[in-house]
RNA sequence: GGAGGGGUGUCCGAGUGGUUAAAGGAGACGGGCUGUAAACCCGUUGGCGUAGCCUACGUUGGUUCGAAUCCAACCCCCUCCA
């Protein structure tokens, strides 16, 4: 491994590096020199244990869409195979598997995430997909460890005299208790010699299995392979990000609406501003080192211009303007009209009226009335931004605005438009 | 295969017969201060139209007036030995 450079010729190892990706590379200058000479493929594996991506995997999906922008081929490579296995690092605790039909609809899922970040097609910088199932599956090795191989503890497997006098005399140790990095190491082989692929990048927790990976290639086909990582990203207060009230702040429209991704950037941190702006958007160096500069509340406006062009990336312009509008109209105007998230209740129960703490409940702003009572008791809660005092308020149709809708708050920040239908 | 330890609420973790909806912490939500930030302070944190009732301490049975706590069987995890 060689410390990175801030002097990479390349455009992408440049990007890579004044942008904040760049953690640990098997070989800065060698992969420099080559990135400079031709184009580069390169992947990242994600796994396929949920039907989306979150905040997360951010940083790697930016990292592919720089590697295209800056004339490389990225290969996403869908963990298919190895999902059936579970990763043991950075777990305390083993994984329960899931199954096989849970991984091709996760899979579905999360090529759409893709789409919005990258081109894929069949041209020489085109993205493509791939899953390692395709030749994991082939060696019928999978349904041996699953079947068989859950049953060995590692732990105990290492305290077994055979394998303890081993490490002990630092003979090498293969093998079956290294099932995953086997496989994953596999992969890059396997990859380098059907796409031509170079380069593994991935997230620093990572590191051992691609540099694993890269070795294998290398020993196997004589293949050029190198590793890079990103720094784990967490936000100034030393929090995982993308871990929220609602829990993981999800890529994709029907798990996390466009407002609310954009509201999750908008609430960025004043210390991760600048940092955020240059790993989650595509924006120009020098705009963001300006904007950056901004100071106290001012600094507001760099949160807005994150949020929108984040938002922009996963969903679309349109959506992001509208949610920066919305959010713009319910914040500093104050106004009902506002395109917020609605909820719908059956207007025979709005003309009738019901208690506030239903009301809430019924738009969703509290998962029950119990939380609804108390809401209203800790003074959150509000109609039409009039706070609402006693729990059994009865609210009703007569509450709606000239649109028809009840505007419901939780707290400052979360509103619902309730609607009859 | 043998011996021992353990499975508690979102998570971590106390609790060895009753006043335990279950200490404490984290997280989360709400309030205050602010700039829709951070830090800090305060409150809340199983369900039910709140009245008492219901549901909850791996699973299923049992003992008891009464069980997270005792017993039995089963499932899962861990440690040590072979």
């Amino acid at each position: 491994m060689t410390t990175p450079t801030p002097e990479a010729q390349s455009e992408f190892l440049r990007a890579m590096t004044e942008r904040g990706f760049m953690h640990q590379c098997t070989d800065f200058a060698a992969l420099d020199a080559k990135a400079v000479r031709e184009p580069v493929t390169a992947y990242i594996g994600f796994d396929c244990t949920a039907d989306s991506l979150h905040v997360g995997s951010l940083v790697q999906i930016m990292m592919l869409r720089w590697l295209q922008k800056t004339g490389h081929k990225p290969i996403v490579l869908m963990g298919g195979g190895t999902t059936k296995i579970g990763d043991p690092s950075g777990k305390d605790e083993a994984r329960q598997l899931i199954t096989v039909e849970q991984i091709q609809q996760n899979m579905a899922g999360i090529r759409s995430v893709f789409e919005k970040f990258l081109t894929f097609g069949d041209g020489p910088t085109d993205a493509v997909m791939v899953d390692n199932a395709e030749w994991l599956d082939e060696l019928k090795y999978i349904p041996l460890l699953r079947d068989v191989g859950r049953h060995f503890s590692v732990n105990r497997m290492l305290t077994m005299d055979s394998v303890k006098t081993r490490l002990e005399r630092d003979q090498p140790l293969s093998f079956l208790e290294f099932n995953y990095m086997i496989l994953q190491a596999y992969d890059f082989a396997e990859l380098a010699r059907r796409h031509g692929c170079a380069l593994q990048m991935g997230g620093s927790d990572q590191w051992g299995n691609i540099v694993m990976g890269a070795d294998l290639a290398r020993r196997m086909d004589g293949s050029e392979a190198y590793g890079l990582t990103t720094p784990l990203i967490t936000t100034s207060g030393g929090a995982k990000m993308g871990k929220t009230a609602a829990g993981a702040i999800w890529l994709n429209e029907d798990r996390l609406s466009a407002y609310d991704y954009w509201q999750f950037w908008r609430n960025t941190g004043d210390d991760d501003v600048g940092r955020f702006l240059r790993l989650f958007t595509d924006m120009d160096l020098a705009e963001i080192a300006r904007l950056e500069a901004l100071d106290g509340a001012e600094l507001n406006e760099a949160k807005k211009i994150l949020a929108t062009a984040a938002t922009a990336m996963a969903h679309g312009q349109a959506a992001a303007a509208a949610a920066a509008e919305t959010a713009r109209q319910a914040f500093e105007l104050g106004s009902q009209e506002a395109d917020l998230p609605t909820a719908d209740a059956p207007r025979d129960q709005l003309e009738a009226g019901v208690p506030a703490f239903v009301a809430l409940n019924l738009a969703g702003l509290v998962k029950s009335n119990g939380e609804g009572r108390r809401l209203i008791k800790g003074g959150g809660a509000r109609v039409n931004d009039k706070p609402i005092t006693a729990d059994d308020q009865t609210i009703s149709l007569k509450d709606a605005g000239p649109n028809g809708a009840i505007k419901l708050s939780a707290g400052k920040k979360r509103h619902v438009l309730l609607r009859a239908v």
